[in-house]
Parts: C-alpha cells; sequence; structure tokens
DNA sequence: CTGAAAGCGCTTACAG
DNA sequence: CTGAAAGCGCTTACAG
C-alpha cells in the first residue's frame, strides 16, 4: 500500500523549505546548496516519494513516453524480430526515464498511431519497419513529430538505422558462389518492404565483383507460403539447381520441407542458405548457414537515437549496423560449429 | 504541420464563452445549453482542436494508459500469442481513449513495470500470463493498482479472463480416446505456467469419463527442445504409441519431425493432436488436429475488464472463454476440411 | 543560494 | 444554464 502519494508541496512544508527548492534538489537544475539538497533528498529517499511525472511533463510540455509503431499484419517469422527489438527499445527507454507506448498500424490503418500524437501523448516515434509506400512515415513527417525508423527508406531527411542487409546478403552469396556454384535463386517475400530490395541488391552486388562468373540465376519475390515455394523448388530441381538462398526462415523452412519431400540432399545435391538465424530453424538437421543481426542491439541503438534527437543533440541521419554470415552444414562451405 | 496547439483558453476567448463552459461541452459533463455546446462542438471540429489528455488526467488524477506486461523470456511459439493479445488490447483500448504502455518483465525482473506504476504513468495493468509463482502478479497486489490476468490464477481475488484449456484438452483428448486408443502421451513445457497444469488436468479429465477404459497413458512435463522431444518420441515408438498430444505447436513440430525421422506413419501408426493452431503447422501435411483459441478475443474481453473496473462498474471475477476442436488428418477421427 | 508567483491545460465544486 | 476561482503536481523565469 502506498502512502497516499507525497508531493513536493508536502515535503517542502515538512522541510520549511520552498517547493521550488525541493523541485531543484530533485532535477539537479539550479544553484542549490549542498546540504539543502542533502537534506531534501534523505527526505525523499526516507520517505519513497517518486515525482509526478505526468505534472513534470505538463509543466515542460513533455511526456516522456515515445511511441512504438508494431505492424498487425505482420508475419510470425517476423515476431521474433520485433520483440527483440521491443526488448532493446523498452530497456534503453526504461533507463532513461521515458516509457514506450505502442500503436499497432495494419495496412493503411493508423488510427492508433494518429491518437497517441494527436492526444499529445508521446514525444516522439520509432518506427519498427519501412516500406516502399509508407503510410505511419508519410504520416509522421506531415505531422512534424520527432522519430527515427529502424530499417531503410531513401529519404535522407528521415532518421534511419537499419543493419547493413545488402553487404550481409552480398557477402553470404559470394562465399557460396566461390565454391564455383553455377546455379544459384534467390527466394524472398514482399517487395514493399525496404529490406527485400536491399537483399536483392547485394545479392546482385556478389556477382559484380566476382569477374567472369558464368552461370545462372533466378530470382523469386513476393512469395509468401509453402504451396509456392514447393511449385518453385520442384521446378528449380528440375533445373538442377545447385543453391537456394532464401530471405527469411520461414521460407527456408518451406525450401527445406519441399526439398526433403522431393528427396533431394542437403547440401550434397542443394545447397541452402537463410537470413535472420531464428529459433525455427534453430533445431534443423542439417544446420542451416544463415545471417545474424543484433536485434536487441538495433532496437537499443534506435530508442538512443530518438531520446537524444529529442533533447536537441546532433545525431547521425544514417547508422548502418552490422551482421554476422554463419557458415554451416546446410552450404559445403562450413566453417565453425554451432 | 498542427496549429501551434489550441488550448481551451483560446477557444473561450476566441468564442467570448468561459474555459468551463468548453470544459463542459467537450466532456458532456454538467448542464449547458443545447447551441452553446452546438457552438463549442463546432469551432472545436473547425479547427481540429484536440484536447490535451495529460491535462486532463493530470486534473482528475488519471493517465488514461494502461500497462501491457509481456514476458521478456519468451519462446518463439507463445509470440504469436502475445501478438494477437496484444492487437486486441491496443484496439478497444484506443476505442475507449486509452492508451497502452508496455513493461517487459524476464524473471524476477519486474523493474519497468515498477517504474511505470510508481511513475504514476499507468490507471491499471493487464498481465498476459500467469505463472505459478507470479513475481509481476505479487508486485501488482501488494502496490493496490487494479489489474486483470490472462490466464488463471488459483487466487480468487484477482480479476481473471482465460480460455477454457482444460475443458478443451479433456474435449481433444476424449475425442482420441473414444477411437479406441489404448497408449496414449502427453508431452508439454514449462509447469511453472499455471495453463500447463489446466491442460494436464483436462487430459486427466478424460480418462475418468470414459469408464472402464483400459490402458496406459504417459505424461512428460518441463520439455522445451527438440533433442529432449527426439528421445522421447524414440522410446514411445518402442512402446508402440498410438498417439500424442502435445501442449504446443512447437513441441507438435519437434514429434512430427522426430517421427518422420523414424519413419513412423501419422496417422496411420501414430495419431497427433496438438494445441494452439498457429501458423507454425500451418502448412503441414498431413493437416494437424489441434485447438483454436480466439486470442485477439480474449486481449479485447481482458481490456474491457480493466477499463470497465477502472470505471468502478462491476466486473466479473472469473471469466471463460471456449475454444473449439479441430480434428483433422494426424489423427484418424477427423470430421471436416480446413 | 532561495523563494514567491505565474504558468502548463485541464476539471470541478461552488455560487449565481 | 454559465462563470470565477481553486486546484491537479510540477517547472521556471524573475527577483532578491
Amino acid at each position: 500500500m502506498e502512502e497516499k502519494n507525497l508531493t513536493i508541496n508536502d515535503i517542502a512544508e515538512e522541510l520549511g523549505v520552498s517547493k521550488t527548492t525541493i523541485s531543484r534538489a530533485i532535477s539537479g537544475k539550479g544553484r542549490i546548496g549542498a546540504d539543502t539538497r542533502k537534506k531534501v533528498l534523505e527526505y525523499i529517499e526516507a520517505h519513497n516519494y517518486r515525482l509526478n511525472v505526468i505534472a513534470k511533463g505538463l509543466a515542460q510540455n513533455k511526456t516522456y513516453n515515445i511511441g512504438l509503431v508494431l505492424p498487425g499484419d505482420y508475419n510470425v517469422v517476423e515476431l521474433p524480430f520485433f520483440q527483440n527489438c521491443m526488448m532493446g527499445i523498452c530497456k534503453l527507454a526504461s533507463e532513461r526515464d521515458y516509457d514506450v507506448l505502442i500503436s499497432m498500424v495494419t495496412g493503411q490503418n493508423i488510427a492508433q498511431l494518429e491518437r497517441a500524437v494527436t492526444n499529445h501523448k508521446i514525444d516522439g516515434v520509432i518506427l519498427t519497419r519501412t516500406l516502399t509506400k509508407d503510410a505511419p512515415m508519410e504520416y509522421l513527417k506531415e505531422s512534424g513529430i520527432p522519430f527515427v525508423a529502424i530499417g531503410s527508406t531513401g529519404d535522407d531527411t528521415v532518421i534511419q538505422i537499419d543493419n547493413d542487409h545488402r553487404r550481409a546478403c552480398k557477402e553470404l552469396t559470394g562465399n557460396l558462389l566461390r565454391q564455383g556454384i553455377k546455379k544459384i535463386a534467390l527466394i524472398g517475400s514482399d517487395e514493399s518492404h525496404v529490406v527485400t530490395g536491399n537483399r536483392l541488391r547485394g545479392f546482385e552486388d556478389a556477382f559484380g565483383e566476382l569477374d567472369g562468373w558464368q552461370g545462372s540465376r533466378e530470382v523469386f519475390l513476393n512469395v509468401d507460403n509453402g504451396r509456392q515455394v514447393e511449385e518453385i523448388v520442384k521446378r528449380l530441381l528440375q533445373e538442377r539447381i545447385e543453391c537456394i538462398v532464401t530471405m527469411d526462415d520461414f521460407l527456408c523452412g518451406c525450401v527445406l520441407d519441399a526439398l526433403q519431400r522431393s528427396g533431394a540432399q542437403v547440401p550434397d545435391e542443394v545447397q541452402v542458405g537463410s537470413f535472420y538465424d531464428s529459433t525455427f530453424l534453430a533445431n534443423h538437421m542439417p544446420s542451416v548457414t544463415s545471417i545474424r543481426f543484433n536485434v536487441e542491439e538495433l532496437g537499443t541503438k534506435a530508442c538512443e537515437l530518438l531520446l537524444d534527437l529529442l533533447e536537441e543533440k546532433d545525431v547521425e541521419r544514417r547508422t548502418l549496423l552490422g551482421y554476422e554470415v554463419r557458415m554451416r552444414r546446410s552450404t559445403r562451405s562450413f566453417r565453425t560449429g554451432s
């Protein structure tokens, strides 16, 4: 049970000083005598007083809340991504005394986001993915509220942070090509996600670097269900495909299923590589070559950017985080264990 | 761009009335002339003024925020559950002009939750799961803040809402037993989750109802990885198991893998049933018998309970929502398509 | 170094 | 039906 909400006024009265003094002792702003300060702080500690952040916010025209926009039209495979992002964001926000308020948007429906900003409930927002045509982002831009995007966008005015999917995909693809693969395919999902394009570009980059590569490559985008994958794999097997790279672990799971049903051996007949290194495939035999991103860090950094921005600090417009290519047994050139 | 934050004062001045009147026109509380009211509302509409909820809250000692506690030590398979819950909660909250603030808790670390409540940032909270020893719940109880739990708990003082896992599991198990199964096993995960116990009870209930059932049943709890499942399945096959029921679709996926590797046919040699009916197994062949819950509705209802509670309405202490058993091809007695 | 006062944008008795 | 005033719990020039 709490002792009926102590206020700054109560303390001032109790201690025989003005509430201005109390406020200063707490905030650390403004000159104040060391002993007065100590006295106040001790009292606060002893009676475990907690500042009313709402009131503070009203006086400062701040909320100490940040908005987190999360897609409602999610895909199971993306869930761990959003979850980990959220972890990083919440952790940092809470460290810097902010809270995280969520707005779920589905398709063009950004009502929840609009509510949060027009109701003055948030100081800034974090977008957790970017689309080629991005309704939430459009809205945020015209609303004028500070925001940072997790993901990439061509719009240089938006503060963005992302893992380097392009280089990651290039490196993975390069690793595979260098073992002499002549027939390779890339399967990806939604082209409306900016990241899909970036990975595709990385895939293409790999060929550009290998001069004199002779062979065929195929790209399938916008595939989002097992049946489609099944057909694609069938066709690829007829063409004697040597390697299939998938843009996410759901697709990869489908590919592996399809290969197994067709009796094709991995990696002897077909090699397989994927993105994200999620728990979906964690137990798969053979272990699957994949790219690993530190998503929680991505969230933390994004949140840091936003909070710095809110505190008027200078922030990097574009941040690119690393990745780790893990070659495993689903490709022939695997290096280490795990 | 917003037109520099209109306030209730500006409007009062502009319209030549008091701000009391404006406030009443907006809130609908207190007597006010129909024409005055209309005039104010029109002005508001025309200049799209939005009430500052924070200020309103301060005056009323409310925040219009609810806290949502989400586990950080999640398991991939549970993610869709939390996501769907969140959907339902956010939707309803937003309809009733509340916002949702998240606190992630991991293990005994409930720091984020504590921050939210001691900082006076939320009016109430929703717990998204229940544990046999539940640190967040303990904290909420002693803090005195109103809350509702999604999931069940023996503590009758807490307002709780859940799907009827016990009956669901009983019905599924009963369906299977009635086709003459003599050897059946149940595999579940974390026993510290209250729901695990409820399902187990439902499983047992089914035997109680079938008088004269002769056979053997085995229960494996706290299994949480593929290797364990693999071993269990191996052993069960030696014992010529006829049916395996799993408590979640991750376990089910592991079981199916293990069966396939052992060359056991589903459902001819071993029948398989599961919980949750998630996308994880959506594409599986044969289709998997499972139980379906409307999780979004669960979230919506939970949120409704909490908001009603906050508005001092009477609310049900314990709500039990339904389920749907979907018999499919992984068991011999499947009924319909899908 | 400290305080009185005004103000953040609302609500709500109280009085008329 | 309407308004003046006090108050929600803070912050912040301004003055001393």
